[in-house]
DNA sequence: AAGTGGTCTAGACCACCGC
DNA sequence: CGGTGGTCTAGACCACTTC
């Protein structure tokens, strides 16, 4: 474990699983210190980063408390289809059902940041969860990021897209209801007109360039989106 | 103002919307803290909170940079319908459909942590933007958080249950696209069978007493739902 | 009043980036 | 190589909760 605050988390972490139940209070910091043999300020670097999980909570003036959530515990991260689904307990795959360098559209050009007719490589594939369709995912990849000849279909496009020098650090994802079309309600094995989940991304590398547009339509009977939230009482 | 790192990071967030442009450098830490005569745990607290609203991002070696335009929504935030109206430009309102006293069915049961037949507090409520039908929220409540009687159609749901003692603080919500009922339908004006997003919610304290279980059905032809991602590269 | 987390100082060395 | 952010020390005082 390369930095000290990491082996405190982790030991924490570790007393938190085996020993304390929701609500419980942790040890104090001055507490950890001593038990540590570190400074204070890199127990508190361990209980931010613990804080940042949603795995404790502070209550200034009284104490460090574990906190209550369980599995959908973490705060919102971005996760693969693939990712996604293996924390849901299901075995993803994929059926690739297009791939072709197209010029963006006005809507396309405006996610991806670019001008109108930029080319642009299109993916579209069936998206399966112990091989039951799930969800129809299109993927805009501007040709500066990644040239379709590029393009493997059998390994992951974040993996790709890591090794190619665009890793993704961030995305915007707007969720809509939406009802399906009688083409993708085919694909998904739904009847038609079929509610279904739209979630838009756009992904962006840590330094802000625009990777990919994506839009996943998920069927409803079967997919559903959570997210925890924080309230902040500050400006 | 308080404390000096939020007089630093307010200097800074004035430096960035009158001078600096997405992905251009700030000034280095060492640089800052001269600056403001402070120490340099002090400028990254204040960096930190910065990062936290997403509005700069550091990269190591290198230097911490305006993030990208992207307006809004950094960790996504719980708010309240009018908050939320309000943000998006409109003018919030509701009008009371039913207010009673239930007991709790299963569904109701579990997702408050309370057992069957518990009794609570329901209120169904019409939402409009701009006097137009946006959704339609039912909340329920535990009587130990709050009585029927105690409860004032006129005045926000969240004031009212902070002035007694049981403010949110962190919500698990649960988006699902769903088909309108018939009576929704009508309720929202929309052709009967419309697709929406129901977004269910579990609001807790801080200390993790589940305050609210709510659920609010969004007509989908006014209404998404926006969030912002990280990807966290980490154990 | 005692104990807790929140802020802050004035240093230090390490890891990484770009020239 | 020099400059940057990342981690860390050993203290200090403040603000808040709890009794």
């Amino acid at each position: 474990m390369a930095h000290k605050y990491e082996t405190v988390a982790a030991d924490i972490r570790e007393i938190i699983s085996t020993s304390l139940a929701p609500h419980d209070a942790l040890p104090s910091e001055r507490d950890l210190m001593t038990r540590y043999d570190v400074s204070r300020m890199t127990v508190r670097a361990a209980i931010a980063k613990l804080v940042d999980e949603g795995r404790v909570y502070n209550v200034h003036g009284s104490g460090t408390y574990v906190g209550s959530i369980d599995l959908f515990s973490k705060t919102p991260k971005l996760t693969s289809f693939t990712e996604d689904m293996t924390s849901r307990g299901y075995v993803a795959s994929s059926r690739p059902l297009a791939l072709a360098r197209i010029d963006a559209d006005e809507d396309i050009a405006r996610r991806l940041g670019v001008p109108v007719d930029t080319e642009c490589t299109h993916l579209r594939r069936l998206r399966l969860a112990d091989n039951n369709p799930m969800a129809i995912e299109d993927v805009y990849l501007p040709r500066t990021v990644m040239e379709i000849e590029q393009l493997h279909l059998d390994q992951s496009l974040y993996v790709q897209l890591t090794e190619a020098g665009h890793e993704v650090h961030r995305a915007e994802q707007e969720i809509q209801a939406i009802m399906l079309s009688e083409e993708d309600s085919r694909l998904l094995g739904v009847p038609n007109g079929s509610a279904a989940l739209s979630v838009e991304r756009v992904s962006t590398s840590r330094r802000g360039l625009v990777i990919e547009f994506a839009r996943t339509i998920y069927r409803s009977d079967r997919y559903s989106f959570h997210i925890a939230v924080t309230r902040d009482n500050e400006k």
